[in-house]
DNA sequence: AAATAAAGATACAGACCTGTTACGTATGTG
DNA sequence: CACATACGTAACAGGTCTGTATCTTTATTT
């Protein structure tokens, strides 16, 4: 094993133990034993385990990122239907059986504090991932892009918490039809941009039945 | 101070510091420090820190329905305004500065496996809140109550998640918006009872602008 | 082949954690 | 008064945690 794959492994080793336990449960010396290393290696690559989680929410941050565009992306080229499409992506990932809720809310219920690097980093993730429904939002063209963003933000964040709770993934069936109930309902207001809006609208009404 | 008045106090002081740091972060030693009691005088009253937890959060769930049903009765009498107003109890909750995001969903990520007591604690107290939210949807005589008590079941844990992440009260507001829209989209089918529906309806649409 | 860098093994320091034990003190009751 | 009960103080047992130090082994590069 190079250097770098080394690195991946512990984090790789880590992200699945700090889903699996908690931050704060996960003690280093578990992390080591299941990634097979010394545990003057970890800390070679690694100042501290802080150093070592927010590493680890860095790259849960972008894989999930990448997976939810990539998701997307492959399953329509329409922007409302994208919008509505990271539905499937959260209830593909509630049907995993390694589902425990969403790694960063959990960091911060562990890490309070504003001020805690921990806490920014799941935050910073958050923000990015609104960003990324702003974007969507943006090329459907509606007429105040950021809140319907802040709207699809609050339904996936609810889908996630009932998901936990209730380790099902029904939620995100039934915020996904909450969702496309209430972009159906922007469509209809005159502030809706003029581009093939009625096209969109009986799109948009589609997929709200189907899938 | 008598014997139960020294386990509520100690109780009071357990959730307080629970909700400040999290559940495995706050150390015995710090609750009987802060609550000014002794260490036996703790074990005396809870066997082991789990069963403390346990009874915190029992108490807690208490708390806070009581408290959101005391805040939306005496808000209206009217069902549908009812079901609007636990946004509006929502937000007062975001709007305290100990607000750190739900201590039962901090709970359930901190004591992911569902089996765990902590967990079980948890996942009731939400079981019993939807309960709640399908009570009103009942009187409100929606012709699908219980979907209904899951969508504002949704919008409630989502607004908590963001409120949680970017510590603002904004997320309740947006919730309480997002809610008025489905409830007034629901009474338009004719698949809702005959009892009144336009005055309700416009009663409905009257609060979603209000406050 | 020698040199250099990285990883493994092991032990341990020091702090913190939960939970217990022993003993003294205050209060109220028979 | 005698006794029971509850709480306080203090020390500590036993474990776990993060992080370090020492030494050996492996692998790569020159």
């Amino acid at each position: 094993m190079r250097r770098s794959e080394i690195r991946d492994h512990l984090l790789e080793t880590a992200l699945r133990l700090f889903n699996q336990h908690g931050y704060t449960a996960t003690g280093v010396d578990l992390i080591i034993a299941e990634a097979g290393v010394a545990k003057t290696t970890l800390y070679r690559h690694f100042d501290t385990k802080e150093d070592l989680i927010l590493a680890a929410l860095e790259r849960q941050d972008e894989q999930a990122r990448d997976a939810m565009r990539a998701f997307v992306e492959q399953r329509t080229s329409d922007p409302v239907g994208r919008l509505l499409a990271t539905f499937d992506c959260l209830e593909a990932w509630f049907r995993d059986e390694r589902f425990r809720g969403c790694p960063f809310v959990s960091a911060a219920g562990e890490h309070k504090d504003t001020a805690n690097p921990v806490f920014r980093a799941a935050a910073l993730h958050k923000r990015l991932t609104l960003a990324y429904f702003e974007e969507l939002a943006h090329a459907a063209r509606f007429a105040e892009p950021k809140r319907i963003a802040a709207e699809i933000n609050v339904l996936h964040e609810g889908a996630t918490a009932v998901a936990q709770m209730t380790r099902t993934a029904e939620p995100a069936r039934q915020a996904k039809r909450m969702a496309a109930q209430l972009l159906a309902a922007e469509g209809e207001g005159a502030e809706h941009s003029p581009l093939a809006p009625s096209a969109r609208r009986e799109d948009t009404s589609r997929r709200a039945q189907a899938s």
